[in-house]
DNA sequence: ATGTGTGAAGAGCTTCACAGCC
DNA sequence: GGCTGTGAAGCTCTTCACACAT
């Protein structure tokens, strides 16, 4: 329990997580900080201390208790209870995005769907009837909720970005290729597939000389 | 032109890189550190000294001329030509990197697609025709492509990464909600959706508090 | 014997502050 | 006056190495 946790110890914890999820369905009870290292790529005593600024989880010479650490690291990332999250754009990384598994087992709900495609609107996507946008802040209100996703056209992010916060929202991430520059006090994550694969081509590039 | 070139800055370089686009579209010639620094969020100094590693690119008492700033850091990052990309999985995913916009200006080029569905085979999707997932090896060597794209289910996913690093694949981005380990000297990228969400949604409570 | 937890040392990155040039 | 480029200082994170518990 020391004081100043660094940020990439939290993002850490998130892969650590992951992991943990993958060694219990396997059906293992107990891991070493070794055998987490080999499936995350992180150093043994990266691991150790990271768990160590929340607590001691861990029995010396044997290792953790995989059921017991997943509980401990769930609390820490409050991936409990489930948050509701809204997105709008049931495009194809919408589409993507209801269709993905695991949601609710990392703590998350889709809990509405937005489009403003007449054709879409009241059909059922994935067991989500996707809502007219024009009741976006209505139902944001209504339900009270603090995370949104945005996957729509550059040309609207902005806008819908706006309406959002404006609703209430406290969380967005956005798939639109752009930056978002939001003056509220707003927790932004651009997620750009088109930076992710050039940076990935960077590191290929340099593994090829 | 120094030693050691922090990993953050490379990272950064492809933030400032979509900033300068977004400048250059709006017909500004000229920018200072302080006016990427807004649209970023990143500190004036680091943007100085990121590029002070690779050049003299600024102008005392000016700033830096927008388009050859572009220029210098696509070529640091090496941006151009365009890189062949194989795609493997035409489904939500798939469609939407395929619907991507901006991707050549970044340097890169969807070049082939791949599913195992009969119904997709041969059928055009954004204007790449999907390709039989028998022939990925052989189409990838016959184009040599050096980078792969997975969108196809957890359960696939490891065994066409390893067909694909087999057949001359370099780097792989995968959306599979699973660490890929991999033995062979290759460049991998997960992008878990549900974690980043996860991530978000972190941050998001600490906003709150 | 094995694997955790942790202070101390070391490496790496960021911030500061200012000289130098337009 | 304005803004870049950069050594030096400061800070944060990682690695090391070992005491300690089982």
């Amino acid at each position: 329990m020391k004081d100043p946790i660094p940020k990439e110890t939290i993002s850490r914890l998130f892969t650590y997580f992951r992991s943990l999820l993958c060694f219990s369905k396997l059906g293992k009870k107990n891991v070493s900080s070794y055998e987490i290292s080999k499936l995350c790529n992180i150093n043994p005593s990266i691991i150790r201390k990271d768990f160590s600024y929340f607590g001691d989880f861990g029995t010396k010479g044997v290792g953790y208790d995989v059921d017991n650490l997943i509980d401990e690291i769930r609390g820490i990332l409050k991936l409990t209870p489930a948050s509701k999250v809204a997105l709008v754009g049931v495009g194809n990384i919408g589409k993507a995005l209801l269709a993905y598994p695991n949601f609710e087992s990392e703590g998350f709900k889709i809990f509405m769907a937005f489009d403003n495609d007449k054709k879409k609107i009241g059909k059922k996507v994935y067991g989500i009837t996707v809502e007219d946008m024009e009741n976006l802040e209505k139902r944001i209100k209504e339900e009270k909720i603090k995370i949104g996703i945005l996957a729509v056209p550059e040309s609207m992010a902005y806008e819908i970005a706006k309406r959002m916060t404006a609703a209430g929202v406290k969380a967005i991430l956005s798939f639109a290729p752009c930056q978002l520059v939001m003056t509220e006090n707003i927790e932004i994550t651009c997620i750009d597939l088109s930076t992710e694969l050039s940076k990935l081509a960077y590191y290929s590039y340099k593994n090829l000389e």
